[in-house]
DNA sequence: TAGATTGTTAATCGATTAACAATC
DNA sequence: TAGATTGTTAATCGATTAACAATC
């Protein structure tokens, strides 16, 4: 089928959909609805329906759409089928269980390797190559690696980022927060625990608040 | 001040003027201008102006903001002075980097102890008591425990939430890749790494899509 | 046929951006 | 005073929701 331009909003909610039909049992019914998803994952039909429109071929009024096409519509849509290689730079704790993190293979994520200035051994648990820094350029064009996650302290992410890009890495998934700044063809995605916890801490806020009037 | 209603979208916005604030030596200039906020994270400035206004009681024509006014307002409004206690349940990995991240008391978060159905120590490496399940509920009255960071795998993440929720717990912020289902009073914040991932991988499609081009 | 469901077109809502007056 | 900057009011944009026709 031929893609359509799609938005950010409704490209973030499409792995919501994709877990949840993956979550159901293998033998349950061949075709599920938009109705059912939305009941199920707490969102509007209408909204549910428009965002698998663009990405499926369509379900059957009064049917619904088949359940194992739209998975794989959604997971080939998402890139899922063809795996990405990425490399990680800072193997502290949180890289460490990055690495360390089997679930990323169903997101077609491979983390070949991580890099760190001081490497404490030079392979984690599972095999997986811990290297000095200096090799980094090396070992990016070797492996074609396009996509980087930085995993060190907020005072070394711009220039891990800024070595990065130099390494020919179009795509960055940050965990440090802090704004890095780069040039217009790459792009950078903050996993930003920050924001989560503003939201949560607001809502506690408010629900004490609530509970100070009762 | 009196704080007016504040949307999603500006909360989610207000972590980044902190820390790009915080990152400023700390003999930088008294005062701060939004153009220069704007700037600096790459946003428009009158967005940043709107934000600020929300938060700040102002700042002056010609001059911009008192930094550190600005600074106490924000984290203030946030609630990174007050801290909140959480616990954490599940101590694999992920658990404990968590654990030992020692940045989030930043954020006005203290992760009290982690929970797991079967702890491999009962300590983390900096002290923090690793205790089995049954203990949640009596843990969390005691220390009046509003807030649940669920880092199991994804088969038991629902089952954890309605545990945590029977604990009394508010806000839940998971790691789990999946959508739970909680009453409407209850928070819950995804750490969606899928969604992420989402994004970036769409965009080096769209990379490699370009580059066949050329 | 009747009813459930899809997909589209129009209406609403909210958030971002642009224009401008106020201020130091 | 002139110019930089703030904050507000209006215009634009995009995304969500509502209404409805099409279909099996």
């Amino acid at each position: 089928m031929q893609y359509k331009e799609i938005s950010k909003s409704v490209l973030k909610r499409l792995p919501g959909y994709l877990t949840y039909l993956k979550s159901l049992p293998e033998d349950d019914a061949t075709y599920i609805s938009a109705t059912a998803l939305a009941n199920a994952l707490g969102m509007g039909e209408v909204q549910v329906r428009k965002d698998l429109a663009l990405v499926s071929d369509g379900g059957r009024p009064k049917i619904g759409y088949h359940r194992k096409s739209l998975m794989e519509d959604i997971s080939q849509f998402l890139g899922y089928d063809n795996t990405t290689d990425a490399i990680l730079v800072g193997a502290g704790k949180l890289g460490q269980a990055l690495l360390g993190y089997s679930g990323f293979k169903a997101y077609g994520l491979n983390i070949l390797a991580a890099f760190d200035t001081n490497p404490v051994a030079d392979r984690t648990e599972d095999g997986k190559p811990i290297l000095p820094m200096d090799e980094l350029e090396n070992y990016c064009r070797k492996n074609k690696v396009l996509m980087g996650i930085i995993t060190v302290p907020t005072a070394y992410a711009q220039q891990v980022c800024d070595q990065m890009i130099a390494c020919g890495i179009k795509a960055i998934w940050t965990f440090a927060p802090v704004h890095l700044d780069v040039p217009e063809n790459i792009l950078v995605q903050s996993e930003n625990m920050a924001n989560s916890l503003a939201l949560l801490s607001m809502h506690l806020k408010a629900q004490i608040k609530e509970s100070d009037i009762l």
